[in-house]
Order: C-alpha cells, then sequence, then structure tokens
DNA sequence: AGCACGCCGACT
DNA sequence: GTCGGCGTGCTC
C-alpha cells in the first residue's frame, strides 16, 4: 500500500487508504476525527507502544499523526489514543467507544504495516521524550532476558509524569571534577587501576570484594567522580534507602552540593520525577539510588555500579522481575561503559562473572584483610553441649564473657534472625529436618500453643521421632529480638539495651557502651566501630532448604561482623554455629570471595545457576503441561518436574505469587546450559504469547518467571 | 479487559 | 421473520 500524494483530498491522505479496504463493504465511512484535519507530511504514521496489559506482547500499534501534533508527535513521548473494539464501528460515520488510554511513541514511519484504516492520536501527553531510543532498547532488551512484556518493563523504567516538574528549567550541568587520587582504593590490588582508567575515559569491568568498614560508600562516591572526570555520567545503584542515603552523603563530600541526583522510590512523585528529569535533561550527570534508579537515562553513561548484589531488594517486585545486577550487566554492553559490582561478601553470580573473563577482580591482599577484619570465634555443638550456663540462659558463656569484656569500651552488637525467617526445626542430635509424617512438609512450632504442626497440611505431630536417627530432640527456639534484648537488659543491668528491626531500624548508634540487638539488614552502623558482636542462632539460617541458604548465611554474618572494630583495634564476633560449616568457615577465614568460588564449582556440578539458566513454569497442573506441550523450547532445554507448589512459604505466610486460595498449582523448572539462555526466554515468550492471544476458551494463566528465586 | 459480531433456539 | 443467548476474536 502507497502514500497517496496530497493534493486535491490532500487532508484525507489516509482515509483514503481506509476507502480502499472497506469499499467492498461498507459504503462510505469517513470518520470524524480525520475530517477536515490535516495530516503530518512526513512520517504520518506513528508507532505507538499501548499501556494495556499484557493482552498483546511487545506489539506496536499504528496511529496516523495529525498535522497539529506533527511538532510535538516525536520518538519517546508520552500519547494518548483511542483504543478499543469500539472504534472499529464506523459503519454510520460515527466513531465512538473505545475509551482513551496512555501510550508511548515509539517511531514515526512513512507508510502503516498494519493494513485496515488508522486512527489518529489523539493527544500528546507532553513533549519530553521520556521513552528515548537508548532507555526504550534497553527495556526492550530486559524484557527478552526476562521473557516478559515491554510495556511491563517500560512501566518500571519511566517514573509517572508530573506537570509542575516538567514545566520547571534546569541548569545546564557543572564541569567535569578534576580527577581524584586513588585514596583509600590503594588499598586494593589494582584499585588505583580502577580509578585511573575511569577518569581516563576507560570501561573496564570489575568485582570489587570490600574490606569491612563503613569506607565502602566514600569509595563508591570516588569511583564516580574518576568517572565524571573523564566528561562521563555515573549511576549507582544500592538494595536500600539507607544505604541510598549513605552513599548521597559520600557523593555530596566527594562532588560537593547539586551535583548527583538521589532516585529512590519513596520520594514524593513530583520530587522523584523532577529528580528523574534533571538527570535525562542532563542537568545532573552522577545519580545513586534504588532498584528502580538502574533505568534511569543518564547521559552519556560511563560507569555502572550495584552495591550488595546478594541483598534480595535488588529483584524487582514487577514483572518480569529483573534483577539491578543483570540490567546493568545489560547496560554496561549496550553503552560499552564500566561496571562496578561491590560488595563485602560475594555472590556466585559475581564469581561467574569474574571466572569467565566478563569481569576482573579488585580486591585486597590477604594480610590488609586479616588486618582491617575482627577475630571470629566460633560456638559450636560440643561447645554447647559442655556449656551448663548456655542451657539455662540461652547464650553460650563464650559470648557473655566477649559481651562483658567489650562493654567496656564500647556498643556490642547482636544479630538474631527475624521472626518468621526461622526454618524448619531439627533434630537435636543429626541436625536432619524434622519433616511431616504424612507430607514431608517442615514441622514447626505454632506460635501460640507451641504444638508442632506441619508447615504445608497443618498436620499436628504429637510424637515426632526423628526419621534419620531416631532421636526425640528437636532444636528450635529461635530467641526473638525483643526477648533476647530483655534477657541481655536484665544480665547486664548497667548498660542500656536498644533494638533495631522490622518496625524501627535505627541507623546510627553512638560510641558509648550500649547492647544493640538487630535483625539482619537493620544493623546500626556505630561511630567507630562496635567493640563486638554477637551472632546468635547461626544453624537457623543456614537451615532454609534455599540454594543460597550458605551464600545468604555468610552474606549477613559479613555485613553485622564489618561493623565491628579490626582485629588490632579488639574488634571480636563471637558465631554460634558449627565451626565446620563451610560458610562459617569462611566467616572466620573472612573469605567471601572463597565461598563463593567453592559454590560456584558445585552449582557447575549440578547444572544448577548461574551456570545454567532456568526459568520457572507455574500455573494449574493441565495449564503447566499444556503451555509445555505447546512451547518450543532449544534443543538443549531439560524440563524438570513439574512438581506441587506449596501455597505457604516456610514460617507459614502465605507467600508473594502464590496460587489463588483453593486451587492447587505445579511448577515446573525448564533448565538450558549456558548460551541458550536467551533462546529460552525467546521460546518462553513466544508461547505466553500464544497463550494469551486465546486466553478465552476456557485457558488458564500459566505464570513463566526466568531466574526464579527460591529454587530448592 | 471490554466490546461487537455471529451463528444458534424461543418468541411476537 | 427477529430478538438475544454467549462463544470467539479484535483492538491500529
Amino acid at each position: 500500500m502507497s502514500r497517496q500524494d496530497d493534493s486535491a483530498d490532500g487532508p484525507e491522505q489516509l482515509a483514503l487508504i481506509r476507502e480502499s479496504v472497506r469499499k467492498a463493504k461498507a459504503p462510505k465511512a469517513k470518520p470524524r476525527t480525520w475530517r477536515g484535519a490535516a495530516l503530518a507530511k512526513e512520517l504520518p504514521v506513528a508507532r505507538v507502544l499501548v499501556d494495556k496489559g499484557v493482552l498483546h506482547l511487545d506489539r506496536y500499534f499504528e496511529y496516523a499523526v495529525p498535522q497539529e501534533l506533527d511538532a510535538e508527535a516525536q520518538p519517546g513521548v508520552r500519547v494518548r489514543v483511542r483504543f478499543g473494539a469500539g472504534s472499529k464501528n464506523v459503519r454510520d460515520g460515527r466513531r465512538e467507544g473505545g475509551g482513551l488510554i496512555d501510550g508511548f511513541l515509539v517511531e514515526r514511519v512513512a507508510e502503516a504495516e498494519y493494513q485496515g484504516p488508522l486512527a489518529a492520536l489523539a493527544q500528546v501527553v507532553s513533549p519530553e521524550p521520556v521513552l528515548d531510543a537508548e532507555l526504550l532498547g534497553l527495556t526492550r532488551a530486559v524484557a527478552d532476558r526476562y521473557a516478559g512484556s515491554l510495556a511491563d518493563v517500560v512501566q518500571l523504567a519511566v517514573p509517572p509524569r508530573h506537570a509542575r516538574a516538567e514545566a520547571r528549567t534546569f541548569p545546564p550541568a557543572a564541569e567535569p571534577p578534576a580527577a581524584p587520587e586513588p585514596g583509600s582504593w590503594a588499598r586494593y590490588e589494582r584499585g588505583a587501576e580502577l580509578i585511573g582508567a575511569l577518569a581516563s575515559g576507560g570501561a573496564p569491568r570489575a568485582v570489587w570484594t570490600a574490606l569491612p568498614g563503613p569506607e565502602w560508600a566514600g569509595e563508591i562516591a570516588l569511583a564516580v567522580r574518576a568517572a565524571l572526570a573523564s566528561g562521563r555520567g555515573a549511576l549507582v545503584v544500592v538494595p536500600t534507602v539507607r544505604l541510598a542515603a549513605r552513599v548521597d552523603a559520600a557523593l555530596e563530600a566527594e562532588l560537593g552540593p547539586g551535583r548527583h541526583a538521589l532516585l529512590t522510590a519513596d520520594a514524593g512523585q513530583q520530587k522523584r520525577y523532577a529528580e528523574w528529569l534533571a538527570v535525562r535533561r542532563g542537568s545532573v550527570r552522577a545519580v545513586v539510588g534504588t532498584r528502580a534508579a538502574m533505568f534511569a537515562p543518564v547521559r552519556d553513561l560511563g560507569l555502572v555500579v550495584v552495591w550488595d548484589d546478594g541483598d534480595a531488594h535488588h529483584s524487582d517486585d514487577h514483572a518480569p522481575f529483573p534483577h539491578v545486577r543483570e540490567v546493568l550487566e545489560l547496560r554496561a554492553a549496550r553503552e560499552r561503559c564500566a561496571f562496578l559490582l561491590g560488595s563485602l561478601s560475594c555472590t556466585v553470580e559475581a564469581a561467574q562473572l569474574v571466572r569467565s573473563g566478563w569481569a576482573g577482580a579488585v580486591a585486597a591482599p590477604r594480610d590488609e584483610v586479616r588486618r582491617a577484619a575482627p577475630r571470629v570465634r566460633t560456638v559450636g555443638d560440643q561447645d554447647l553441649a559442655r556449656d551448663e550456663a548456655a542451657r539455662a540462659a540461652r547464650l553460650p558463656s563464650v559470648a557473655w564473657d566477649v559481651a562483658r569484656e567489650a562493654l567496656r569500651s564500647g556498643p556490642v552488637l547482636i544479630q538474631v534472625p527475624r521472626r518468621g525467617y526461622v526454618p524448619r526445626l531439627a533434630c537435636q542430635t543429626c541436625r536432619a529436618p524434622a519433616r511431616c509424617r504424612r507430607c514431608a512438609g517442615p514441622l514447626e512450632a505454632r506460635e501460640a500453643s507451641g504444638a508442632l504442626a506441619c508447615g504445608w497440611c497443618g498436620r499436628e505431630e504429637g510424637a515426632w521421632q526423628c526419621a534419620e536417627c531416631g532421636g526425640v530432640r528437636l532444636r528450635a527456639q529461635v530467641v526473638g529480638a525483643r526477648r533476647t534484648a530483655e534477657e541481655l537488659g536484665r544480665a547486664f543491668p548497667a548498660v542500656p539495651v536498644r533494638t533495631s528491626g522490622r518496625e524501627q531500624v535505627l541507623d546510627t548508634v553512638s560510641t558509648a557502651p550500649a547492647l544493640v540487638v538487630s535483625t539482619p539488614g537493620a544493623e546500626p552502623v556505630a561511630e567507630g566501630g562496635y567493640a563486638a558482636a554477637l551472632l546468635l542462632d547461626g544453624w537457623a539460617m543456614l537451615g532454609r532448604p534455599d540454594l543460597r541458604a550458605g551464600e545468604e548465611a555468610l552474606r549477613r554474618w559479613i555485613t553485622a561482623s564489618s561493623l565491628v572494630r579490626s582485629q588490632e583495634a579488639g574488634g571480636t564476633v563471637v558465631i554460634v554455629a558449627e565451626p565446620t560449616l563451610r560458610p562459617v568457615q569462611a566467616l572466620v577465614r573472612w573469605d567471601p570471595t572463597g565461598h563463593a568460588l567453592r559454590e560456584l564449582a558445585d552449582r557447575a556440578e549440578l547444572a544448577f545457576p548461574p551456570v545454567s539458566r532456568m526459568a520457572a513454569v507455574s500455573g494449574t497442573p493441565r495449564a503447566v503441561a499444556d503451555f509445555l506441550r505447546a512451547v518450543e523450547l532449544p534443543g538443549d532445554a531439560e524440563v524438570l518436574g513439574p512438581v506441587p507448589v506449596p501455597d505457604t512459604a516456610p514460617g507459614g505466610a502465605r507467600r508473594p505469587g502464590a496460587p489463588p486460595p483453593g486451587e492447587h498449582w505445579q511448577r515446573a523448572l525448564v533448565r538450558v546450559p549456558p548460551g541458550s539462555g536467551t533462546a529460552l526466554a525467546h521460546a518462553l515468550k513466544q508461547a505466553q504469547a500464544a497463550r494469551m492471544a486465546r486466553t478465552r476458551g476456557g485457558v488458564e494463566p500459566v505464570r513463566v518467571r526466568v531466574d526464579p528465586p527460591d529454587i530448592g
């Protein structure tokens, strides 16, 4: 179909197209929308990403561009269009129905691919090209990576509009700062090299194992400054608002005021959009924020940084659940910029980046690590058995002694597992998990009565006996933060006890002696460092039936322990856990990278992620079976299961994304070797799209998730 | 998701 | 004949 020249009936070029299609059927159809309205002379067709759920995965819809919108209807702008079956009702010359909905103008083209008649753009909401070519490319790559829809990813990437913020004018960006000296980066092998490469416009990729202590935030700020010095922009993503504030302060100190933006979801809509616009318009060249900031439209990006990639906050909680580390990897590759993954600990994925050669390792020499880390002492089962005091007081005497001694010189941190995090009960003697006799689900102690019951089927267990060794005693009672605080308060009556947890998080504590009871992730920073830390109930953190249990436990211990003074300054950590366990040994030796490398080797042997790529397909048994039959998987794909999905998480809480109440779902895992991840995602997306298209004839939905988080 | 279209049975 | 059931398919 060719474009008509606009001579006699110029205003109606596209209407002619309509007529040629319609001629056979309807006598005449000239929609009111176009009557008298001229169309844009150049590129009169707009491709629009319509924001309308998952119904049409990644399809663009074409609209005619009226002349008066020609100038503003540029790629990337938000538009409003009529959409819906009602707009097809043109027989009597009326064009009604089909409400106005939002969308993004993706591109302008000369000719429509769509064979039918086009409707006109109703409105350009604002001329701000929020979804420009770069961001479109990134969001599409993320959607492809996760077998998700482009519209879903765009929703994560572009914050809601706020007109007042848009009307503001933004000052031009300040001149680049001078290149920094390496400073405390000199403590790391290849640290100075990294800063030098950033400052001179290079694009190094590094996995950085940070030394314990609070310096990491300043070190990130220094890396950002180096990237800015090269005339480029920089982006830092941290897991929590609290850490964002810390890096924010470090950036302020390094760059001075007004040189960077803080992008967090907790700011109000107006502020959030204003900051985002300041970045988009190039007024601000450095950004720190929480996970949504991973899409921040930084101009001429020179460096992306992700801090503590093991923190679960880095997984978005909206479909398709992209992970900050993965998205920033994509950005580093697409925008040819530097990539810095920093952590006190080390994930298997980070180890994999180094192992594969994609990134280089930046770490301190052993003796530097030993000097900076606290001394770590373990209390294992044998110690506990010999320790009658521990029985009575629920705290081993080593811990008492260390705490008493440390309280002379400063605060002591006590880390206790969060309630609800605590997993299944285990046999006192052989530590085998206690399982339900009927369904093999995890046994739990009922909160109110203390009675034993299955976390899956609810069956009560009156007379448990270990299936492995015949033992009849269970180890269980994890003491909650409040109870621990009370007991410690009685034991040290002269010392103030403070708690930091879910409901109230303390940011800092002073150098004065105090007992600080905290759940993981909520540990306050102590000025000058804690004199000691007690990591209680270590076994509970390790008992989770999760592939990541060891890595996660180590990460939490290291995070808490790194707030403690160095060994030289007398800092001590006591951990109540078996000294033979791998993560415990890694803590004692302060070797998170070694731990991750060993875990990685195990995963490779079992063909588990990240050495393979996995996707989960869940739904009713029939839906999963139908889906698996229809999907055209790559030849090297392997299907595991399906198996029933428990609708409660360990601990009894309804897990997010659980099947609708009353339905019992199944889940299959699909696994492919490295290199076939893209093909897998593509196949899943195709099958899902085909399914959506005829979701009417009683077709039940399936949920597809690439990189499922809870493989156990 | 809505909403219209279309191909079947009960009605004025 | 025609009104209206809901199963099917489309939305530029």
